[in-house]
DNA sequence: CCGATGTGCAACTGTCATGTTGCACACCAC
DNA sequence: GTGGTGTGCAACATGACAGTTGCACATCGG
C-alpha cells in the first residue's frame, strides 16, 4: 500500500501543493469565516492584491477546495470540504502505515537479538 | 476557531510544505519500506542524486517527519509519524469546521429566504 | 446612454527551491 | 598506511511561482 497507489492520489497532491502557501491557508480561513465572497472582498482583508486573489482562488478551485457562482458581474467563491476531508484521512491512513511498519521492524529486530543471544 | 490560532501552527506548516512535494512523498515510501536507510541508498531507487535526497532529508527532518542517527561513517534515517498524525488530525478539524460553517450559513439563508416568503 | 464598479487577461520582475556537479573530508577493511 | 566507500559542503544553472501593474471588457445604477 504505497503513496501513489492510492486512487486520490491527484486530489491529494493538488490539496497538498494548495495548503502548503500560507496565504493561501489564510486566504481559506477569511473565506470560510464569510461563507462567501468575491476576490476582490478578499483581496481587502489581505496583504496582497486581487490578481494575486484571482490566481489563488484558481488554484484551489483546481485542488477542489473552493467552488465559484457567477452572480451578475461579480463571482462568489465559496468553501469545500469534501477534497479535504479526503486528504485529511488519506493521511491519517499513511500515518497509521507508518507506525504499523515500524511496529514490525522493532519485532523484527528484537527477534535478531534474541537469535543472537542464543547463538 | 482560526487556523493560525491553532498551537501547533509551526508544526503544520512545516509537515505541508514538506509533503507538497512529489519527490519527497515518494521518498518518504522508500523510507517508510525500508525502515531504515541511508541517503545514497534512497537515491539509489529514486531519479535524483544522492544531494538532492540530502536536501530533502533536511527538509523532512526539518518538519519532523524523519529522524537520524548516526552509525559510524554513515547516517541511517527513518520515518517519524508523530507529525503526520498530528498534521492529519488539523487538517480534519478544518474540515470539521468547514462543514459546520456551510451548515450554520445554509440555515441562515433557508431563515431568510422564509422571511422574504412572509413579506 | 454614461459613469462607476467589478472582473479578466497579459506582460514583467524578483525570488526561492530543486537539482546538478565537483571536491574535500571521515571512516572502514585489508 | 592505503584504497575504497560514504558523507558534507559549496557553487551554479534553471525552472516555477508569487506578486505586481496596466489595460480592456462586462455589468449595474441612474
Amino acid at each position: 500500500m504505497t503513496t501513489t497507489d492510492r486512487p486520490d492520489a491527484d486530489l491529494v497532491d493538488g490539496v497538498l501543493a494548495a495548503l502548503a502557501d500560507p496565504t493561501r491557508r489564510e486566504l481559506l480561513d477569511v473565506l470560510s469565516g464569510r461563507g462567501q465572497a468575491t476576490a476582490t472582498t478578499i483581496a481587502a482583508e489581505l496583504p496582497v492584491s486581487r490578481q494575486a486573489v484571482v490566481k489563488h482562488l484558481a488554484v484551489l478551485d483546481t485542488a477542489g477546495l473552493v467552488e465559484s457562482t457567477k452572480v451578475g458581474r461579480e463571482v462568489r467563491f465559496s468553501v469545500r470540504p469534501e477534497a479535504l476531508d479526503t486528504t485529511a484521512r488519506w493521511m491519517a491512513a499513511l500515518a497509521a502505515d507508518w507506525d504499523r511498519r515500524l511496529g514490525r521492524i522493532k519485532r523484527l529486530a528484537e527477534a535478531a537479538e534474541a537469535a543472537a543471544r542464543d547463538a
